[in-house]
RNA sequence: GGGGGCGUAGCUCAGUCGGUUAGAGCGCCGGCCUGUCACGCCGGAGGUCGCGGGUUCGAGUCCCGUCGCUCCCGCCA
């Protein structure tokens, strides 16, 4: 931090003092973060947004000081002022950044007294979380949020930085607008102007940086808010920040550049550690899959995936001849030299089982090559050799397989496999992959509705031959860190009449199309370029940086699971008059 | 919408098989203490065991319901 502007409050950050400024006489002003009080002498660590430094009151050469430093308890706010000493030899703090020093207190002031604090605001350690939520404030000041909220300024910071100097123009978009068609549920905000009319709240920009492109502005960005309705996880809140970014006459490769140097900047600045420098390697959608079980795969460990149709082709064993004939696959990992009891055995079965699988098989590959596993009798010699040969199966291995509907056996294995590494710590200390998903199918048969579904959105330009829509790729990538999808965006749609191929195979008519964002259309009409973008969530990507589990940690004020907010009492009833004057009519009672 | 976990002092937690007066550490309050930095020592206050109902001679403990928080599935890029 740049010094303060000396005033009558502060002269110096309690941080930022060092044996350089020995013999200066300071003034500095924060919270009370810790008093230890010996009677005579009296030690104040004082906290201000750059750390910590030790006040000394002395009661012979300051009384007046000294008789209000007995008085101070946790968090008061106080302004004090003295000189800087060095401390002597065996005084000195190694833990403290300041710990070299401390401050010979003069004269010193009360600003403001605090309450007893509900939770320890001195330490990190667990505190329910519904109380930090309602003292938000105190929780602010621990040093784990204050450090989180830092670094997110520095991401945001050096984002904006990057972006500044590459030609990128930040447009705001509007909050109060019409539905995108995004699929999540949307956040309504009723017109009191137009009676029975609704706004909704953006899940992203997307189409108002596709009509900024339109208009000509070339590179667009915005650090935007973005609203969704849906249930909340640790790593999602119904209101999340992205980095919206477009940009105009580009392919793939300018896209990802960009963000590759935006990245590279982002993990220099905030000194995080990423395995190896951009370019960074491009997986397909298919592959990601296939070795991984996922389409965001942690390619920090291995237990990579493989098929086993091959070498259980003709098998007898009813679980995996019906799988087969159903058009099903088979596929498993080798989880390595492990003794697995049967118990958890039992556990990473229930595990896949969440995701829909029917089963887990299980065999420890023996000396002599035969398995220890309730399916072998099941299955003749050759067939096992095969599996322990494909999955390079050694003595001691423990071999883990999954028969299923291919979407079901990908998914439930990419979880077994992330399962594994949690149980057994595979994933090396400090090592953080970054990579790209590229070559994604367009479309995704939902069986339910029976239809084609757009797997990224409507907008995103497709290769290939529309006759065989599942077989369609889309122009979209995405980035993955650690396991995580940080980001996803893709090279849109700028000619009307390939929308019109995408709406028409979405079974989108050209009515409700035009109804929902006849606006977008109309703008293609008069002339798009090519172009295309990303958004990056930001919330995921400090999290990540900070080493946090849950967003609500980067948040300087997230909602609880169930989307309320422990501060404000949000949401909360309203007046019967504001309904009445938006025309609303409640059908649920209104709360006590 | 569904499943799991949690709810005991201001905070973090323990509380055995259902048993008589519900505990610990920290914090708080008071006293002592001139080199501490998680200061130390002595003393003290502090409890609707989330809430409601039930079983029982007796419930923090068992059962039912409910509320809140949390993790996950569904949902959601």
């Amino acid at each position: 931090m740049r010094p303060p502007r000396e005033n009558g409050y502060r002269s110096a950050w309690c941080g930022e003092l060092s044996s350089a400024h020995a013999g200066e006489t300071v003034r500095v002003s924060g919270w009370v973060h810790r008093r230890r009080d010996h009677g005579g002498l009296v030690f104040v660590d004082l906290r201000d947004r750059s750390g910590l430094v030790q006040l000394v009151f002395h009661p012979e050469s300051a009384g007046d000081a000294h008789a209000l430093a007995q008085r101070l308890r946790s968090e008061f706010v106080v302004s004090a002022q003295g000189e800087v000493v060095r401390r002597e030899e065996g005084n000195v703090n190694p833990n403290l950044a300041t710990g070299e020093i401390e401050i010979d207190v003069r004269g010193a002031e009360i600003l403001a007294e605090s309450a007893t604090p509900p939770f320890p605001v001195d330490e990190d350690g667990p505190v329910d979380e519904t109380l930090r939520l309602r003292h938000r404030v105190l929780d602010l000041r621990r040093a784990g949020m204050r450090e989180a909220m830092l670094l997110r300024h520095t991401v945001v910071r050096s984002i904006r930085d990057y972006l500044n100097t590459h030609d990128f123009v930040e447009v705001e978009t509007p909050i109060l607008t019409r539905s995108t068609p995004e699929g999540a549920r949307d956040f309504l905000v009723p017109s009191r102007l137009s009676p029975g009319d609704l706004y909704a709240l953006p899940q992203s920009p997307q189409l108002f940086k596709q009509l900024l492109m339109m208009a000509g502005y070339e590179r667009y960005y915005q650090i935007a808010r973005c609203f969704r309705d849906e249930d909340l996880r640790a790593d999602r809140q119904p209101e999340f920040t992205q980095l919206d970014l477009e940009m105009s006459f580009v392919e793939e490769d300018d896209v990802i550049g960009v963000i590759e140097g935006v990245m590279a900047r982002v993990f220099e600045e905030a000194g995080f550690p990423v395995t190896a420098p951009p370019p960074w390697a491009r997986l397909s959608y298919d592959e990601a899959m296939l070795r991984y079980g996922s389409d965001r795969p942690d390619t920090r460990f291995g237990l990579e995936l493989h098929d086993l149709g091959d070498a259980l082709a003709g098998t007898e064993f009813k679980v995996f001849a019906s799988v087969l004939a159903s058009g099903g696959v088979i596929r498993g990992l080798n989880a390595g030299p492990r003794e697995v009891p049967r118990s958890e055995l039992d556990a990473l079965t229930d595990h896949v089982k969440r995701y829909g699988a029917g089963g887990l098989v299980w065999a420890f590959v023996q000396d002599d090559g035969s398995w220890r596993s309730p399916t072998a009798k099941f299955l003749t010699d050759d067939q096992r050799g095969a599996v322990t040969r494909t999955l390079s199966g050694r003595p001691g291995d423990l071999l883990l397989l999954v028969a299923d509907r291919e979407s079901v056996a990908a998914t439930a294995l990419g979880e077994l496999r992330l399962e594994l590494a949690r149980r057994f710590g595979l994933v090396p200390e400090g090592r953080h992959d970054v990579l790209w998903v590229v070559d994604f199918p367009m479309f995704e048969w939902n069986d339910t509705e029976r239809r084609w579904d757009a797997l990224h959105h409507p907008f995103t330009s497709p290769t290939g031959s529309f006759d065989d829509p599942g077989a369609l790729r889309s122009r979209a990538y995405d980035i993955v860190l650690d396991g995580w999808e940080i980001g996803g965006g893709s090279i849109r749609i700028n000619r009307p009449e390939i929308q019109q191929q995408v709406f028409d195979a979405l079974g989108i008519s050209e009515q409700e199309a035009d109804a929902r964002f006849g606006f977008l259309l109309d703008a293609l009409r008069y002339g798009a370029p090519p172009h295309g973008g990303i958004a990056l969530g930001i919330d995921r990507l400090v999290a990540l940086l900070a080493g946090r589990d849950s967003i609500r940690d980067v948040m300087a004020f997230p909602k609880t699971a169930s989307g309320s907010d422990p501060l404000t009492g949000a949401p909360a009833p309203v007046d019967a008059a504001q309904l009445a004057e938006l025309g609303i009519k409640l059908t649920v009672p209104p709360k006590a």
